[in-house]
RNA sequence: GGGUGUAUAGCUCAGUGGUAGAGCACUUCGUUGACAUCGAAGGGGUCACAAGUUCGAACCUUGUUACGCCCA
């Protein structure tokens, strides 16, 4: 069967794969001959998403260790999945139902609208694995997990209720980044600070009672540079809006300026209160005013200034980022506002109740409302001015007029990654992860090396991020995803014990119902893996009410309004029949979900099969490598590593192997925006995966830029046709009829025994550098051997000894060159497993497995036959010379010159008798004879032990040969400069490694040879002319 | 502002103390019985700058400059 002239990358990768999957090539444990394993966890990608670059790249440097240990015999695992995604998927499934005029998720309802999603989770969740497929990943498709499964998810929600138990998941009122337009809480690093154009204005807060005070500025040296009576404040703002909800001015306690009105109120304008300008470290003198309004609740310096001053923090916004409609009217609020500045005491539940915005801006967008307040407070002359002289065009008259001072200022504005809206600070219920108080055993798992991160400044990243962790907020207020297990239930009790003993009677219903204002009132949670669970819990939080209410049955409704409707009707129908198994306690879960890097945090244990000690559990656990981007050290990796200590006490995998985002060949981000989107389909179209992959792995420098260039992409591709066509040479050699690959060469010509050698050198090479995650050294390792040492020189060389040798030889190169290719073959898979897994079939007709599960190698320096290596390199370095001069002197390429010996020693008398065919055939030599003496008008050819010629007389210019000559010789003497400095200096010979300065002399002392003889043949040619 | 990197051939990048490398691009030559997706030969570098450690520095230390990323 003649080979074709190069692999068919798109009718082969396909049938290939099939055959893969067919043979269960990619089952856990497939090809274990040990019990060592081997686990990799796929980082699981968006359920929505869709394989790009930085996909293809993740996979292939996965793929490479997973086949490589496989190959190796480990017990391996690649374990694959997705992940819910929940913003990005509930996202997406709303556009499809706009797009297919459908009713809208809140017109669904939660359960309708769920339903949806797992419907087109079914129909377009599974795109990424079929298109990883056509990467040739070998995961083990039929482990597929999905971190919304049943399985799963129970075992996400015992982590979350475990947690909860131990105190390491509470629920609080919190500043959180809030989303307006997703309307959910979104954690930190999902907030992108991006610097826009902002403006600064400035305003008056008027002292109260209409105190004035001397303001004084001073410069450096303490003169006074500026004096004046002043009844306000000026303050600086970039959010005017905000001052709504100011709970005070404050100033720092350093500031002469201010010193003397700390403590006093200010008018808030617009706003019928009073607020107290508060001393405290976080205002800089030096910025705006020095003065700084403190908006608890829209701000997370103020936030921090109104917890250290005990400040009321007033929410303003809803959860669109309107300024609220609810609530009683302001007048109402305000009132309460005023009781509390003047000391009444006021829990959280309440003051978060009370809606101060002023009637006339209830409903306004916060943009909107921005406008209105800086119109509103100009209007009333509280805008800080300044004064601006224009004349009147037609009467020429100067005007002077007072303008209000806006600056143009470069602002940080806090952005959702996904919805691009500018995120509102909010004060909010949420639930949190105490992560401080499991944090320490992942530190300590990387500082003791259990868990190693690859490159090293990963580790420092890590710390840093570490030992200043904040509190991890996992609600998020979404529908798809974990729903927290936590019920709520109605605070039956009451401050004053209701009078009468047991009975209920309908003056205690009246005042559960309407003077406990239970709408007010904090609720009462449980938290269980189930309602069932949960149940009990409630149980015991009405046993000490009234009879019967004590004995009430505990059911489940949607949300607290439900709780309370049903409640009172039930109490209402009591108070009827005096029927008391009718009675009912309703309770209402928490409509939030949790954060989904909660859920994927628990990724290695939760697809091995926790909570149930599985067999795959005890055996892949802790996992071997985590390959991920750098991007998300903080988002999952530190996050995975807190949770499985947390949880079962044990790393998640010993090794992290970190690597940046690709980018276009320029080094730039690739984004539809910009155009320069590589799709790793269309490469794969075109030049195959296997292309697509070595270059992935000669990318993948530890810590390196990856910038992928189709021009890369297609050298690769080149590559797979020459070990093709290599392997189409020896094919029409009759090496694979004839080959047994059961048997290990012994070969007795010099060249088989060299490549022999080679092939040792390579393979100890390249498992040396897949060891230790150095994927471009594998990758480039390989390239430069297949191509520069088997195709170049071996391929090259042994071409004398099919056409000329005789039978034995022929045989034994036979027999080397099957051996070689199949080595090839073979530390190619894993980066290459196309091509090679092809070529494996077409070249054995006796293999006993597929490529995929060959045994990998492990001889080394024994195969090295240093002779033949010494021998092989001289010929090939002579080879080399012949060639140079000829180009150099414009010999015709094809034209045959003869070569003459003038003078050789032993060693490369043999080696030139060895090897002669080769040299004459590489080198174009037509006879070779010995001569007393360099014949006149010769070219030089120096190499160690021998001086050969080429006499071309009458061919060359002696002018050329000459320039050349020199040219070699000017090298030579900077080169001997150098070396000679160092062995002179007594001190690099006292000091350096004994082999190192051996091994500068035998290099002076080769280089003092060749010296010498293109001396000799300088002098000669000039006695020509 | 804090953290953390990077700077080596025209381009993209390797190179953890011992004579500066690869691929691509470039120049010249070549339809030699695997391959023109190829072969042969060649040109091209003050290793950002400065100081230090060392017998010896692209590599270690310090500083400077420029650029990148992460977090404020």
């Amino acid at each position: 069967m003649a080979m074709e002239k190069n692999f068919d990358a798109g009718t082969s990768e396909a049938r290939i794969y099939e055959a893969w999957e067919k043979a269960g090539a990619f089952k856990a444990g497939a090809n274990a001959t040990r019990d060592d394993t081997f686990c990799i966890m796929l980082p699981p990608p968006n359920v929505t998403g869709s394989l790009h670059v930085g996909h293809a790249f993740n996979h292939t440097l996965m793929d490479i260790l997973t086949r490589w240990k496989r190959m190796q015999g480990f017990d391996t695992l690649w374990q694959p999945g997705l992940d819910h995604a929940g913003i990005a998927t509930q996202l997406q499934v709303e556009k499809m139902l706009a797009a297919t005029n459908q009713p809208s998720r809140r017109e669904l309802g939660r359960e309708k609208f769920l339903e949806k999603v797992w419907e087109w989770k079914e129909k377009f969740g599974g795109t990424i694995v079929e298109q990883d497929k056509r990467l040739g990943t070998s995961m083990d498709w039929d482990r597929l997990a999905f971190t919304m499964d049943e399985q799963f998810h129970d075992a996400v929600l015992k982590v979350f209720v475990d947690m909860y138990a131990k105190g390491l998941i509470t629920r609080g009122k919190r500043l959180v980044n809030w989303d307006p337009h997703f309307e959910t809480a979104i954690s930190d690093l999902e907030v992108e600070n991006t610097e826009v154009a902002g403006h600064m204005w400035h305003f008056k807060y008027k002292l109260a009672g209409g105190e004035t005070y001397e303001y004084i500025e001073k410069d450096e040296d303490g003169a006074v540079t500026f004096r004046e009576t002043r009844d306000y404040i000026s303050i600086a703002t970039t959010r005017p809006e905000t001052m709504l909800g100011d709970g005070a001015v404050a100033v720092n306690p350093k500031d002469a300026r201010y010193a003397p009105i700390v403590g006093k109120m200010v008018h808030l304008p617009l706003c019928d209160r009073l607020i107290p300008i508060v001393s405290d470290e976080y205002p800089d003198p030096d910025f705006g005013s020095g003065a700084v309004k403190i908006t608890g609740a829209h701000d997370f310096n103020d936030y921090q200034v109104a917890k250290r001053c005990n400040l009321p923090m007033y929410r303003l916004m809803d959860t669109k980022g309107a300024m609220r409609a609810d609530g009683l009217p302001y007048e109402d609020c305000v009132a309460r506002a005023r009781e509390i500045a003047a000391g009444a005491v006021a829990g959280e539940m309440e003051i978060d109740s009370l809606n101060l915005v002023p009637e006339k801006y209830r409903g306004m967008d916060r943009f909107d409302a921005r406008a209105a307040v800086i119109a509103d407070i100009t209007a009333a002359g509280l805008a800080v001015t300044t004064l601006v002289k224009s004349i009147d065009e037609d009467t020429g008259a100067e005007h002077m007029e007072a303008v209000p001072v806006v600056d143009n200022k470069p602002v940080m504005q806090p952005f959702g990654d996904r919805s691009g809206v500018v995120i509102e600070p909010m004060l909010t219920d949420q639930w949190f992860v105490d992560t401080a108080k499991i944090v320490q055993p992942a530190l300590d798992a990387v500082r003791s090396g259990r868990t190693k991160i690859i490159p090293e400044s990963g580790e420092k990243v890590y710390y840093h991020w570490l030992e200043n962790i904040e509190p991890w907020c996992i609600s998020r207020q979404l529908w798809w995803g974990h729903q927290i297990p936590v019920w709520y239930g109605l605070d039956l009790g009451y401050e004053q014990p209701l009078e009468t003993e047991g009975d209920l009677d309908e003056v205690d219903l009246h005042k559960l119902l309407i003077e406990g204002g239970m709408m007010h009132r904090k609720d009462v949670y449980h938290c269980a893996a189930s309602f069932e669970a949960v149940t009990e819990a409630f149980k015991g939080e009405i046993a000490d009410t009234p009879t019967p209410i004590n004995h009430a049955r505990i059911i489940e409704v949607a949300d607290k309004q439900e709780a309370m409707e049903t409640l009172a009707a039930a109490l209402g129908q009591y108070a009827v029949d005096q029927d008391p198994t009718k009675l009912v306690y309703p309770v209402w879960r928490d409509a939030d979900v949790l954060d989904t890097w909660f859920s994927s945090g628990l990724w290695p244990i939760g697809t091995l099969g926790w909570p149930q000690d599985t067999d795959a559990l005890k055996k892949y656990f802790p996992t071997n490598v985590l390959v991920t981007g750098q991007d998300i050290l903080f988002f999952w990796v530190a996050r995975m590593m807190m949770m499985q200590l947390a949880v079962v006490d044990d790393i998640p995998f010993d090794t992290v192997y970190l690597h940046q985002l690709v980018r276009d060949e320029k080094g730039k981000k690739m984004s539809k925006t910009t155009g320069n989107v590589i799709d790793p389909l269309e490469i794969v179209d075109e030049y195959g995966a296997d292309a697509l992959r070595m270059t992935n792995a000669a990318m993948a420098s530890i810590g390196g830029v990856l910038k992928l260039s189709v021009e890369r992409i297609k050298g690769y591709r080149n590559f797979g046709t020459k070990l093709w066509n290599a392997t189409k040479f020896a094919e029409m050699n009759e090496v694979f009829s004839q080959y047994d690959p059961s048997v290990m060469p012994t070969p007795t010509a010099t060249l088989n025994k060299w490549i022999i050698g080679e092939t040792a050198k390579v393979r100890m090479d390249v498992d040396a550098a897949l060891g230790a995650y150095r994927f471009n050294d594998a990758a480039l390792g390989l390239y430069a051997f297949v191509w520069g040492k088997v195709c170049d020189w071996y391929v090259e060389l042994s071409k004398p000894l099919f056409y000329d040798g005789d039978e034995a030889i022929k045989a034994e190169t036979r027999q080397t060159m099957g051996w070689v290719l199949d080595q090839c073959l073979i530390m190619l898979h894993p980066i290459m497993p196309f091509i090679t897994e092809e070529l494996w079939a077409m070249t054995g007709v006796t293999r006993r497995k597929m490529l995929v599960h060959a045994d990998w190698p492990s001889f080394g320096t024994e195969l090295i036959d240093t002779h033949a290596d010494r021998e092989m390199n001289w010929v090939i370095g002579l080879i080399d010379s012949i060639r140079s001069a000829r180009a150099e002197m414009h010999v015709p390429a094809g034209l045959k010159v003869p070569l003459v010996i003038v003078d050789i020693d032993a060693n490369g008398d043999a080696a030139f008798a060895n090897n002669k065919a080769m040299i004459e055939k590489l080198a174009r030599i037509d006879g070779v004879t010995r001569v007393a003496q360099m014949p006149k008008g010769a070219v030089t050819i120096a190499a160690e032990g021998a001086t050969f010629g080429l006499p071309l007389a009458g061919l060359i210019d002696v002018a050329e040969e000459k320039a050349r000559l020199q040219k070699s010789l000017d090298k030579l003497a900077k080169e001997m400069g150098g070396l000679k400095g160092r062995l002179n200096n007594p001190n690099f010979v006292a000091s350096a490694p004994e082999e190192v300065v051996a091994e500068a002399r035998e290099n002076l002392a080769a280089r003092q040879e060749e010296d010498a003889k293109l001396k000799a043949a300088l002098t000669r040619l000039a006695q020509i002319g």
